[in-house]
DNA sequence: ATAGGTGCAAAGCATTTGCCGCGGT
DNA sequence: ACCGCGGCAAATGCTTTGCACCTAT
């Protein structure tokens, strides 16, 4: 069936491929924050016609497009994710690399006023938190590097107040 | 005379040699936010005894002594500016790639909350607005790319409320 | 039919590193 | 004197691109 990224696609008049469609599948699929590796390896499970470069050209149209957004939660590569499921920001376990989204809707008003004052519309923005798990075992890593940011399944999960 | 940034090296017990002093004496007089290649261009100028690789092993350095803190506002660049001259922000012009610096006090308790909230404890934070100066020239660029980021001089100023 | 997409491998960029002579402490 | 530092160029790692072929529209 044709996934909502598809859809997308196709209301932007972009030329439906194969290799589109399975890329736009499998990003339609995910929960998390693939960066361009995570997709090819997914996309080559579902079917192996699909070159890295072509994954690459996709996720920057898409981007181009609005469809997707880039994110870097530092680590060197960059991680996508679909547009605009609800304004949110993102916390990184800096022991894990983990990503967690949280939505604070009350910020968008403040940063926007911020930017007014400043003599600027704003045009987007960006609030990444780094943190560490409290708690957890206490033996944590002194002087991890949280450039890692190795594969770990991100999370999205409401804040509690 | 010995620089800010040169007295806190000494600090750290760094061993102080020529290119370090320099790198050290443009640091501290940079009022922007710097690339290597930029760092490098102002050092080699006080002295052309200095290969970049020997920026990117010095701001690597100083950077994880605490010394030096690196940004990404886009653009492919690391950028880099003194640690901690009071906790402040960033106002990327999405048209000139002119940083504004900009503090908000208020936030930094909001963010430890939101962190807390779901059970982390903050280790740092990254707040960036990207935003087009208001009226301007109507002239704006519709599809201008924000990753451009030239050479253009960054700004300091308070947050009028 | 034909503009545009794809694979492959090579090219690009920012950044890091191996090697070895040199310079701070 | 000794260990770490710096220069140089080669190596890396992610991302882009040239070219020739292939495919949606």
């Amino acid at each position: 069936m044709e996934s909502r990224i598809e859809r997308l696609c196709i209301e932007r008049g972009l030329k439906m491929t194969g290799q589109r469609r399975v890329i736009a599948r499998v990003l339609s699929d995910a929960a998390d924050h693939p960066d361009v590796e995570e997709l090819y390896r997914r996309a080559s499970a579902l079917d192996d016609r699909i070159s890295i470069a072509t994954v690459y050209r996709t996720v920057r149209l898409l981007e181009e497009n609005g469809i997707l957004e880039r994110r870097d939660f530092g680590g060197g590569r960059a991680r996508y994710e679909p547009t605009e499921h609800g304004h949110h920001h993102h916390l990184i376990d800096v022991d894990t690399g983990r990503v967690i989204e949280f939505e604070d809707a009350e910020h968008e008003r403040v940063l926007q006023g911020i930017a007014a004052a400043l003599g600027f519309d704003l045009v987007s923005h960006r609030l990444e938190l780094f943190g560490r798990r409290r708690d957890a075992r206490a033996s944590a890593p002194a002087a991890a590097r949280p450039a890692s940011a190795e594969s770990a399944r991100d999370e999205q999960i409401g804040i509690p107040r």
